[in-house]
DNA sequence: TCTCTATATAGCAGATAAGTTATATAGAGA
DNA sequence: TCTCTATATAACTTATCTGCTATATAGAGA
């Protein structure tokens, strides 16, 4: 729920390498390092990063800790984002009012 | 379209918040300033951040720099999430199969 | 031109991040 | 028990972030 260590570890390619390669599927943490050209504490680390984020959930197997995505992570963004969305799409509604107000002729990119 | 920055860039609260207010429609630097009880300095740099991102776009007017949001930017996170999100439902599809493998009776958390 | 307002930039301090190596822990199996 | 494998933690380095203050720039208006 907490948005500032959600998109913080999103941030990261690794970590969102990492998150593409577990929706394939769970993985351990040396299955998850060995495509990267990583050290293993560093992957380690970037799974605690994306835990505490509440993007993956881990459990314990012997002495393998496989990880799986946590849907609810996600869930957390796109709620954010929905929120974003749908102001923007209510801004549409208004763009040319938005327009008539922009009047200053320099530095204007997307005027048609 | 680099994630890495967008991400970064949403990562903070302070844009968060600024990019909250400008879906309210333009604002001036100043005017964002306001209510964020931060220097106007800190503020311009939030604002850099944000249009590195491509989350926000400038114009120049006067003395003013007014900006808004550039939705070519929640597009692009958009559009990586959805790919997440369409591969984690896939992965719904062969749920069972993965609850069959996590026979381990330790740390699980969502097993009904 | 002088001055005021709006914004940007520079430079600094403290905090955080990301990678490394070395080491600790903990379960498996001989 | 001894050892191997899987993973975590600690300590350290370097780079980046975020805020601040002080200062520069640039347009507006008297």
């Amino acid at each position: 729920m907490d948005l500032d260590s959600t998109f913080s570890a999103l941030a990261d390619p690794t970590r969102r390498a990492i998150l593409a390669r577990l929706a394939l599927g769970e993985a351990t943490v040396m299955e998850l390092a060995k495509p990267f050209d990583m050290t293993q504490p560093s992957i380690s680390r970037h799974l605690k990063v994306l835990e505490g984020a509440g993007l993956i959930v881990r459990r314990a197997e012997g002495t393998k800790r496989p990880c799986r995505l946590a849907p609810d992570g996600i869930a957390a963004i796109d709620q954010w984002l929905t929120m974003l969305r749908t102001v923007l799409s209510q801004n549409y509604d208004r763009l040319d009012d938005v327009l008539a107000t922009m009047e200053a002729p320099e530095a204007q990119k997307d005027k048609p």
